[in-house]
DNA sequence: CCAAAAACATACCTATTGGTATCTTTTAAG
DNA sequence: CTTAAAAGATACCAATAGGTATGTTTTTGG
């Protein structure tokens, strides 16, 4: 195999294996060793891609996290049609389509948000360029539908997007706590509700 | 001094140190050689009071962050007056009150709710009683708008309560990614856009 | 084919972890 | 005043943590 495929593919596997791991136990509590072990690597390996644990959980954050949000939160909001739609389909039908394993674990960004955002500055770095984007995405979108008529003019894109999108986040972490979905349903009502007062 | 009144005493000093470092550095990086130097107690004392770790947790939850959200957001629902100010008072006032301290480290429930919310039952209990509580006080605020006709009567007092709880949690982790009150400050537009609309 | 560099493995280091065993001190009760 | 129990201190334990030093294997370029 070509060493740079080579390398390329190892430091794959373990970018893999550690977002699995730290969205299921935690960042700070998932160990070298254990992603290690995961992998069928050793820590030689490790430490020969990764100068330490904190790279190697920017590299989880910026290549992994991020991807997650663009494809399943931020591309959608792209799509031509009716904005209100979009953003129903987006924050909503994605909701009711997690798996239970995501419904139990939350969302991997908020979690990172949670345990590592008020750490140090550079997870806060990269952390924030995925919720600016995202807010941005939603911005253009809110404003596209602004200028067709399709949601009222007089109120702030930026409040809009802020709000949804700490709502999304927040009903994330409270799933959490319970063994139905009853508070999503619940959630979902709250958002419809909110999106139809938009229009 | 009195025995009953000393244990009494030394439990709170660790109940109080611990709900501390918590919220400062989390829940599972906080080791009880970290709080019993805080408390400049040893640990002898601490495994004299509680059987391990995971019991600290659970008293800290229920007697420090529990206390803490009745305080700021669920007594406050209570009070006599239009229910509508209230939620505003309350969801508004609260956030742009909060010191830069609490501003950085978040919610202490958001963050134990993100760290162990997935974790053990025990921890889910504790943490969906603060949660249930708070959506019980909101939904009988909201009804109670609903019947004195300053609150729309059509639409779901459950979905309210839930996504306005969302919303906030929500916020107060994403802030911790910030500097400065940019953030907060959008989600409280798009909060009192909310409220304006369901009145 | 050969030497250097990259990829990976093995063995080890010190510090910290949750927890226990055992000792001393303080308080309570007769 | 004595004794038992509660409160607290000290010393220790095995397991795990992040990280390093150094070894072996694989790939590369000449």
């Amino acid at each position: 195999m070509l060493q740079n495929e080579k390398s390329e593919l190892t430091k794959q596997i373990i970018l893999d294996e550690s977002f699995k791991l730290f969205y299921e136990n935690g960042f700070k509590t998932t160990s070298v060793d254990k992603i290690m072990k995961a992998t069928n690597l050793t820590k030689g390996a490790f430490y020969h891609h990764y100068k330490n644990k904190k790279e190697l959980g920017l590299a989880v954050i910026s290549l992994k996290v991020q991807k997650r949000v663009y494809k399943g939160m931020i591309d959608p909001l792209f799509q031509s049609g009716n904005a209100i739609q979009i953003l129903e389909t987006t924050f909503l039908e994605r909701l009711k389509s997690f798996p239970v394993y995501e419904k139990q674990h939350g969302c991997p960004m908020n979690n990172f948000i949670n345990e590592v955002g008020d750490l140090e500055v550079a997870y806060q770095l990269v952390l924030r360029r995925i919720i600016d984007d995202w807010k941005k995405a939603l911005i253009q979108l809110i404003e596209r539908g602004q200028y067709e008529n399709t949601i009222k003019k007089n109120i702030s894109s930026n409040a809009i997007a802020v709000y949804l999108i700490s709502a999304f986040e927040g009903i994330r972490g409270i799933r959490k706590l319970y063994n139905n979905d009853d508070i999503l349903d619940e959630y979902i009502t709250g958002l419809s509700l909110y999106i139809n007062q938009i229009k």
